[in-house]
DNA sequence: CCCAGATTCGTTATGTTATATCATCCCTAT
DNA sequence: ATAGGGATGATATAACATAACGAATCTGGG
């Protein structure tokens, strides 16, 4: 969902101001509950209810489902290793575009 | 560069209008001599004047110095192979943000 | 207890990124 | 010449994000 897309379901219950709605990702995305699919411009929810780093997505394009792939320490390691000589790496985005199952058979059999 | 700062840069030219930058910046991504990051919102001249997919990128936090890494096809082939079963990936968006050396040996000798 | 400093939270305002929409121009084929 | 299509120009607004400030709350030292 988009940051907005949160207000205007929280609206209800009295929060309306966008601050309140960015304060509140950011803590959680700190927590690792919530995290941030930088090429949509949009949050998720954690899968695992929590996690730290070292994560990928997986997005549909059409329907917007959230894969969370977690990364094994030798994947990680080995993107980090990307970088160039004396770059230090610290943080990886990795997200994966394409058609999931569903939006891929309804493509494959149009109504 | 932000599609805005780019928009101040070629304001003297004549290009007042964020459309007329998008639309160009649209034309040159698919071309491949522009590159956009997704993880800043930003946008990057190809380092190799032209290239198409299969590119990622290394990004300093600091100075915003951009690498750009060309995947090789199992690179590639193994980050699409993250995604689940049935999943058809299509894309992949791949950053790593860390410190590049001079900024890093900034830090390392504070002024 | 009471107050100073720190932290959080609500609010206002604004900054930044991106696109929908419609008008206009210009090319081309009839 | 002119209709139709595609590119460009222009207006407006949508969508995403944060700076800044003041009020409320919390916390520790006297």
């Amino acid at each position: 969902m988009s940051a907005y897309a949160i207000l205007d379901r929280v609206r209800k219950s009295g929060i309306i101001h966008p601050p309140t709605v960015y304060r509140a990702l950011n803590g959680l995305m700190q927590k690792g509950m919530v995290h941030r699919l930088e090429s949509r411009s949009a949050f998720v929810a954690c899968g695992h209810g929590v996690c730290d780093g070292r994560l990928a997505f997986v997005i549909c394009r059409t329907c917007d489902k959230v894969f969370e792939i977690l990364l094994s320490e030798e994947e990680q390691a080995r993107l980090l290793g990307l970088a160039p000589g004396q770059f230090a790496p610290e943080q990886v985005t990795l997200e994966i575009a394409g058609l999931c199952v569903d939006c891929n058979s309804e493509r494959a059999r149009p109504v």
